[in-house]
DNA sequence: TATTGTTATACTCTATAACTATA
DNA sequence: TATAGTTATAGAGTATAACAATA
């Protein structure tokens, strides 16, 4: 049997509610306005925490291994870290084994704005969790990596530190 | 106790992995390219395709009441608009009732257009329900739409359709 | 030859302001 | 005054191609 709006003015989106897409999305938005307004006053946008959190944890990472882990084109990631020079919150090092590698690490303004913005983070990962409840967070988290399972073989975390760039994929979101 | 990675360099993502934003945002991302290759040849773009399926199911439904359906600004609905005309796949009529506003409507095209993006969708959202199970997937709809209610008053389909322009929310997302 | 970082460039999506014609 | 549709414009985010230096 099919599912009808039984008054379509009042259901203008139809099955748009049952579209894991559709859903996915703006759940998506909403989540990041949160984790936007979350963020006062800091380093703030999504994208550049990541970026932040990542050369936190990885000091002396470079430019192409962070664009591999986040998915991030490496001329994309230029002007990002041109940024976070200019703010002196991050700076660009020589590689001692390989010339043409630039090793990133935090300044220690960096590493407290990485800290503050990971305080902020925290409590607004404590809103979701009130809204979906300690386990219905951590199935969410389960299905979420699930579906980056999508796309065969392609997510981010998975490619080998030492695929060739021609196989390799950085493609999508910062 | 603290979680910390083992070995930074295997886990080069730290503690990203558990962050409900940056997962959502892998998992739309995983999602919308799925559907897009299931779209071949098709409208496609998951914006454009939302837009022809709320015209499809409102017939005579205007571009404002469309945004306010999709969060969408009006001005940026404008341009999906011309060319959906300009491929034959919706019309706008001059509405009777109120001479500022147009009445959008499908063309036969694009109700077969609309029609064969649908089929499309479900063989997408087949995958889905491989990868998730008809109740997780069930799970994670009821999740997401819980998320939407993050931001305060303001996800679309709630805020009556008329109300005030001034305080209505139109912002993000297609 | 292949990879690293870089520049230049383009396209999509989203946002704001301001105009017009109606209401 | 306020709203509907429109134009113009600006800013993110993401994509590709090509180059110099180095591997």
């Amino acid at each position: 049997m099919k599912r009808r709006p039984k008054d379509p003015a009042a259901e203008p989106l139809g099955d748009l509610h049952q579209h894991v897409g559709y859903m996915l999305r703006r759940a998506q938005l909403a989540v990041f306005a949160d984790f936007i307004a979350s963020q006062r006053g800091s380093v703030a946008r999504p994208g550049q925490f990541s970026v932040l959190a990542v050369i936190g944890r990885n000091p002396g990472i470079t430019q192409s291994q962070l664009c591999a882990a986040l998915s991030v084109k490496r001329a994309n990631l230029v002007a990002v870290i041109d940024r976070f020079e200019a703010l002196d919150l991050a700076r660009r090092e020589a590689s001692s084994s390989d010339r043409r590698a630039n090793c990133l690490r935090l300044t220690s303004l960096g590493q407290r704005a990485l800290q503050h913005a990971l305080d902020a983070q925290d409590e607004h990962e404590a809103r979701i969790t009130r809204l979906l409840g300690s386990a219905g967070r951590r199935t969410l988290l389960k299905q979420l990596a699930a579906l980056c399972e999508l796309e065969g073989p392609g997510r981010a975390a998975s490619s080998s530190p030492n695929t060739p760039e021609s196989l390799r994929r950085e493609s999508f979101a910062i």
